[in-house]
DNA sequence: ATAAATAATAATAACCATTATCAATTATAA
DNA sequence: TTATAATTGATAATGGTTATTATTATTTAT
């Protein structure tokens, strides 16, 4: 048997996953990592967020395109995408165990869970088409002046 | 602007799509068109399937690790992946519209739509399971026997 | 029907995210 | 402290996808 021996790394890895709440990719715990061990290799943060997520102490989020996400919050929660920007963002809510109960009324197989993920625009985008849209009215409205 | 232009390729690739149900990748979907047209390119494929996908007529499907899959039929519909073998079936039921409302009163944003992957274990893969364990039992009998 | 315009193609190279390899290092157990 | 085995850093390799480009096919205008 393969037994877990201790690395700082790792560690570290790990930590930066519980700390930041912005769903990273790999690429981007590297660079976090990198700011504590600056020579920790690319390959080693691919492994352990491999490992963490296999040991379900990390969890992998696949949210349409783009690389993989990770989530040091291994609580049961739903993410919301925002379709401008791409962020993504905890829901605080509870998930829906009934969804599998459910989608097992059409289903031969056994349904033993779900994953959902919520696209929209963020309050971020929302605010920033509002003021482009009255800047336009006022474009236009200056216009109708000029004439 | 750009003018769409019919081509053979593209409606094979489409046609492809519409006929199987299995939710093919690109790589699939490749050899499905390669047997009507040999001379077809790979990256003829990946153009169209995205092209299509752009323009609402087919679906994009990522659920979880490995490539990108299709569907052809756009029609809103849940599916459910096999965790033993990997493979994803249409659930044919109504997609849950209040799911969107509920999560909105938990998001600053705009939800307008979610995307949900079902997981368990297909009727086959749970059929061979059950057939491995009895097969099992009756060996430990056997052993007893000889002793 | 023919020619001009341009979108689509096949072939191939490039790209990016991820995984594999391996010698050197580090943590753990004896 | 030494033996062991896991972990690392460096780097090469892989796999899926996208970009490039000269050529071909489809459409449009004549």
């Amino acid at each position: 048997m393969k037994t877990l021996k201790h690395s700082r790394q790792r560690d570290a890895i790990l930590n930066c996953l519980i700390e930041r709440h912005d769903h990273p990719t790999a690429d981007a715990v590297y660079a976090s990592v990198r700011e504590i061990y600056p020579n920790v290799s690319l390959g080693t943060v691919y492994r352990n967020l491999n490992l963490l997520a296999d040991l379900g102490e990390i969890r992998r989020l696949n949210c349409g395109s783009g690389p993989e996400r990770f989530d040091g919050d291994t609580h049961p929660h739903y993410h919301f995408i925002c379709r401008e920007c791409g962020q993504i963002q905890d829901l605080p809510m509870e998930t829906f165990k009934q969804l599998d109960t459910r989608a097992q009324q059409h289903c031969g197989g056994r349904i033993d869970s779900h994953i959902t993920y919520f696209y929209g625009t963020c309050q971020d985008c929302l605010s920033a088409a509002e003021k482009n849209t009255a800047e336009k009215a006022n474009n236009s409205v200056d216009k109708q002046a000029q004439v």
